[in-house]
DNA sequence: GCTTAGAGTTCACTAGTTGGACATAGGCGG
DNA sequence: CCGCCTATGTCCAACTAGTGAACTCTAAGC
């Protein structure tokens, strides 16, 4: 830190080497440890020791059938993080190890109109009862996730337009939390959590790039590249609702026409279904209707579907990613959607580039996003994070 | 590299700190070095010598008015990287050194339907030309870049699509050139190369994400994000050419209609002027006539921009890159097309995505790609393979 | 019961950085 | 013109930290 090249920072650089050995492999024995990270047995023997001192990690005494093999992971209680995601019509958190297990999840109804005050006032309390529930102590948190739903700029930390949170006008969500919990926090919008969330947890583990189409009352996609999120030098990437299908199409509410959003998000698709099935559908209701098999619904999906494949033909043959995870209440139809998605990128995108695309339903449900804000925790903390307790509760050994 | 994580490493870890600092500033004092990467003046002291004793660094006695500062250069014949360029109808070939200096520059026509070997000889005569044109060793090459006109996958090395150059097929061009010349070759398609080009010595200076749109006999893009080439999980991203703009439109030799390329590409352009304007018409005599004032190739070009500027706009809603550079022999139309791509990506792209774009025509106009292959020599060869000479050179010293 | 083999630890050695002492050389004031 | 001051670069002793080799320990196999 303070010497930027030298001894110390190598020690730190291999202390982090083994913490994430252990934290990617779950448990591992100092035999295996030392060969995943190239450093020999006796280095690997004091780092653990000092890893244990400071309790980061734990060494089980003896474990499978072997001759005496010491089992190291990562302490339970080495830290946790917790993910909280603001969605338009709930609050969900969630509290996780660093051992990409999940401790405990819970959501509640939150009116989209609260104010951001009210908003976090809940977001609080759930964190506390969570925390609570689990039993660790507060101060293990060692990063938050957070999930908004609308664009942020992650730099400033504000929230772009407030159309869709009124009441959040100008709020610094971040700042807010990390005032009230007193640890980092880490935002970013819904469609970017979504697609990490997948990526750790969902239908995108072993991949590293992968788009997750988010259809709500919007189209949103999410995208990582290389394991990490795209953003754009100026945050707003994945705006996969407004690319243009049809110039002369409905008028959208970004004042273009025929963007995608309009042939696929359920504030345009709903109101075809309403002359003949009511008024009060969501997209939820359509999609069980086309499930049960009522011939409308199914026809509706299946065209979204074949818009969306549209779009995504578009963002395969620019981006080329390996997997698209569609998200959102759309997935829940399965195959009566994905098929005419895969069908229309089958059409519209160059064979090269679809060749080795697999589209497949997210398979986290709502919960993408929460489990998408804990992994960003995760991810963004790095593994130093974890040896602070370490490193400072070693320092007194050599006074 | 034998022992990942320790001293070694470490020491060789401070050498590249250090040649990447004198690479990036041109020169400096061992102070100077000692601020800029936080290693102690001892420390300094000990790697310049080294660096000098293995030829990699140059040191200036004496240099300004100070005390006695011996101001720390990379020395001018410490590397060299060669850039190759094979297009449709030429082959570019140029040298520059470590400082990103072009030493040496040449081009002559290639016949495209030349077979790889003939091409090979041709490129192979080239280099040993300008290398002895510019009097440095040949030993001193450290990297060649190689750029292909089509799509290559860059792991395998094999050329995928032959239809561009017939001849050579299932060519491997980068182990070729590399048991020609003994050195590493990277090898990359042209639109990626153009985009690096851009972004190091022009349009793109000082940005890190960019798109370099390619307009020639099609239409390809090289996307750069953070620096570095995107290629995508298959290697074919960027294909901005195939996304479809309108799908009742003409078809495409992709086999779909209405993709971007045959609004825009030379191929479909140009026999819409061959009636009137006659039939030896190539895309730069359209320019040039565009720009003494032709009517019917002003319009021409205007509708190409507004077709490029749909694709830009949906690029642009995905990505979000910081700078469209705009290559290829359209390029030099300069506002005729940029105008009416500019319009285009205000219209059908979201604002808060177009607001930080801008939209340039490329500064290095067909030498795009060989310096984007200089650059990639340069890159992929990191600032480590500088220091073999001197490691292996500072080997004997302490026997 | 003896051998064997893999796991983990200890120890002497070595690589490499650092801080501080030291030499050097120009600028500047007297 | 001389000596002080200051910044540069070098040298040396101290220290940090990783490694290979030797060693111990345990359980499995014959």
């Amino acid at each position: 830190m303070e010497t930027p090249g030298s001894q110390s920072s190598l020690h730190r650089a291999n202390l982090e080497r083994v913490v994430r050995a252990v934290r990617l492999a779950g448990s591992l024995t100092q035999a295996e440890i030392a060969r995943t990270t190239g450093l020999s047995a006796a280095t690997v023997s004091n780092i653990v020791r000092e890893l244990k001192d400071g309790g980061t990690v734990e060494v089980t005494p003896t474990s499978a059938g072997g001759r005496r093999a010491r089992s190291v992971s990562l302490s339970g209680d080495a830290g946790i993080v917790i993910g909280v995601d603001f969605g338009h019509t709930h609050l969900r958190v969630a509290v996780g190890n660093l051992a990409h297990q999940v401790l405990a999840e819970e959501s509640e109804p939150l009116d989209v109109d609260a104010s951001a005050a009210q908003g976090f006032d809940r977001a609080e309390e759930l964190v506390s009862r969570l925390i609570a529930a689990t039993g660790v102590d507060r101060s293990k948190i060692a990063g938050v996730g957070l999930g908004v739903p609308g664009p942020i700029d992650v730099e400033s930390g504000t929230l772009g337009s407030t159309a869709i949170l009124p009441g959040w006008t100008g709020a610094k969500p971040a700042e807010e939390l990390r005032g009230r919990l007193g640890v980092p926090v880490y935002v970013d919008n819904d469609a970017n959590l979504g697609a990490l969330g997948e990526l750790v947890w969902g239908s995108g583990r072993g991949v590293k790039d992968l788009a997750y189409i988010k259809v709500a009352s919007g189209v949103g996609a999410g995208l990582v590249i290389d394991g990490k999120i795209y953003r754009g030098p100026g945050g707003t990437a994945g705006e996969i609702g407004h690319i243009t299908l049809d110039e002369s199409g409905p008028v959208c509410r970004c004042g273009n026409r025929g963007c995608l959003e309009t042939f696929a998000a359920a504030r345009y698709v709903l109101p075809l279904l309403q002359s003949s099935h009511g008024t009060d559908l969501t997209m939820e209701g359509v999609v069980r209707l086309a499930r049960e098999g009522d011939p409308g619904c199914r026809r509706v999906i299946a065209d979204v579907g074949r818009h969306i494949g549209s779009g995504v033909a578009n963002l395969c043959n620019l981006l080329n990613p390996s997997r698209v995870v569609l998200g959102g209440d759309l997935a829940e139809a399965g195959e009566l959607v994905l098929g005419p998605i895969r069908e229309s990128v089958g059409r519209y995108a160059i064979p090269s580039a679809a060749r080795q695309l697999s589209v497949l339903p997210g398979a986290l449900g709502g919960r993408a996003e929460v489990l998408g804000a804990l992994a960003l925790a995760l991810s963004e903390m790095g593994d130093s994070t974890l040896l602070d307790g370490s490193l400072s509760a070693g320092a007194p050994a050599f006074t």
